[in-house]
Parts: structure tokens; sequence; C-alpha cells
DNA sequence: GAGGTAGGTTCCCTGAAGGAACTCGATGCG
DNA sequence: CGCATCGAGTTCCTTCAGGGAACCTACCTC
């Protein structure tokens, strides 16, 4: 499908799959460590682990020979993935943590803060939601018409801000 | 279990929940149009609408009585997922859109560039990555240890920053 | 040489997804 | 008046992926 969420969703769309990243990112590195943690099934794990790796987002690397036991770590692709929780951390907190507050916090090495993400533009680094944009068919939109309706976006003036501004 | 990436996978991490949200967001609101777009079957898109308008993403609304028609939009926790799917499309377009480009574009209103998102920190402003963040336990970190490891982050120190210090 | 540890496989079984047909109320059409 | 149609779902059946538990294979330690 021509639709840049599917083709993300082929990746960590399995339901173990963000957990997995996330504990390969704080430093859960082997097999048995994920599934103790995660409470997973052994199987799922060795097959998720075996999809994420040949998906070049974990990479398997030997840590010790004789007898050889292997670890999980992030690709570059992957660790671009953890940006992803990151935005996924910060809308289940703002609405799902309730009144304990957020589990986790987190502090950005460069200014020192305890913050959060927020979307903001490439272009001219101002915030940017679903609000504020329109949507427009790029160059590798879904060939013909009629042959993929879900990958193909609707129509401009059809798009979000008419949607949002009659709501 | 005490981790916002479990409890946003909650909301959106069965298989169609993110695309029928997009479709919602880009104005396919309509059961059947939702259905034959996404090629769902009408058993699962009526369980998942169902389940979305519980979790108070969606909102059902009558938009014809006599007889009753009623059509799926955004709340304002929905549009918020938009921006979580935002940074899911920029991941998408950067790491598997291959030499077609990307299907779609987004134009920024503020600017009127053609951009995406970049995940920027709350406090400073400034681009914030996975790599550039230490993890810290929260006010609602789970409480007694060894209850939950899976929800229970790592020790700072053994965090992020060493992780990729060392690869 | 008995037991432990890391990293998986194999087997079975249940629950969720898919497909197609059916329902229900209203409304247009001849 | 009677029939077809449309939107918005339900219902039933079948198949496939996920979970559990046990097993396997090197190697290392006591």
């Amino acid at each position: 499908m021509a639709c840049s969420i599917a083709r993300t969703w082929d990746v960590i769309g399995e339901p173990w799959s963000p957990l997995i990243l996330r504990n390969v990112y704080v430093g859960i590195r082997r097999f048995d460590q994920l599934q103790a943690s995660l409470g997973i099934s052994r199987k799922v794990l060795a097959e998720r682990l075996r999809w994420l790796v040949e998906a070049e987002v974990l990479q398997r690397r030997e840590y010790a020979s004789r007898p050889a036991r292997y670890e999980y770590t992030l690709t570059q692709k992957g660790m671009e993935l953890c940006d992803l929780l990151l935005v996924m951390v910060r809308w289940g907190d703002r609405w799902t943590a309730g009144e304990a507050g957020p589990p986790v916090l987190y502090r950005h090495h460069a200014c020192g803060e305890i913050s959060h993400v927020e979307p903001h533009c490439s272009a001219c680094g101002g915030p940017m939601s679903a609000t504020d944009i329109d949507v427009l068919p790029g160059p590798g939109a879904a060939p013909g018409p009629g042959s993929d309706a879900g990958g193909q976006i609707a129509v401009v003036g059809d798009g979000p801000t008419s949607a949002t501004a009659a709501s």
C-alpha cells in the first residue's frame, strides 16, 4: 500500500514491537531479559526479534563467543523509531496517565530541563500539528485512479482543514 | 501496565486503528466509505469504531435523522493522535518510501512550505531525539519494586546514553 | 557428571480477523 | 402500493496468528 503509515505499521504494528524497542532502548538487550521483563512468550519474542532484525531496526550482535551469546541493539533506523515512541509516550502521558502523573520523565541533554517532545515544522521551526497542515499528493502516490482508494489521499479541499473548521 | 507506550498502544495498537484515524482525518467519515477505502471487514470496522469512540478518540455524530445516519469525527484527543501519525509518516517516508518518494506531502499553514514534522524540546525549543535524553522515573512509576519489571525503567546510568555511546 | 544459563524450537490450543450473507428502518421510484 | 436501494451495522463460519509449556543444545561451574 502506498501509504507511509501502513508501511511504518508493517514494521512496528505487531503487538509487542514497540515495547521490545523501548526495552532495548533503555538497555534491556538480551533474549531472556526481554522475555522476563515483558512477559511475552518466547516463541513470539523470537519471531519479533527476527523480524525487527530483518527490517534493520535492530541488529543482533554476538557479545560472547563460546558459548555464543547475542544481544540486540538499535540501528540508526531503529533509533529514529524511538523518536516515534517518545511521541507515543507524550500522548499517553497527556491523555491516559491519570492523576498519578507520567511514569517516566525525560531530561533533554542540550538544555538539562525535564521536558517532552513537541512536533515542529522542519521548514520554519514553529509548532506543527495535524490541524495546521494541508495534505497534498506526493511523487510516490498510488499510480492509477481507483486502484487503491485507501492509499490515495482525498482532495485537498476536502481534507483536514475544512473538516476541522467545520467541527 | 504503568507505561505510556503500552497505554497508547491499548488505544491504537490494533491493526487497523491508525489507518481508520488517517482516513477520518482526511475526510472519510462514514462507515461504508471507510469499509470500501480500507478493504477492512465490516465486522472488524464496527468493532474498531466502537472501541475508538469509547476511548474518546472519535465521536459518533448523527448527521441525518430519519433514517438515522452517522459519521465519525475526531475529538481533540484523536486529533492529537494524528500528530503521532504525522511522525509515523515521517519515519515511513524516510526509511521505507523508496525511490518513488513520499506518497503524500504536507504543507504547513503557518509558513506555507512543504515540510515535515521534527521532534523538538518543549523547554528549549531545540531538536530532541531519543539519543539526546536521559530517562528518569516519574511520579506515576510502578509502585513496588519487582511488581512489574516491564513498567519500570532501568537505572539512569544504564539508559540510552551509555547504550548509544557504546555502539 | 549434575546442575545452571543463554538462546532459542516445537507442539498444541484458543481467541481474534476475514468473508459473506442477513437485518432493519427509511426513502426514492414507477 | 410495492419493490429496490442505501447506510449502518450483525451474525455465522472458518482460518490463522498468539500464548503456554516443554524440550533442545552448547557451554560453564561446582
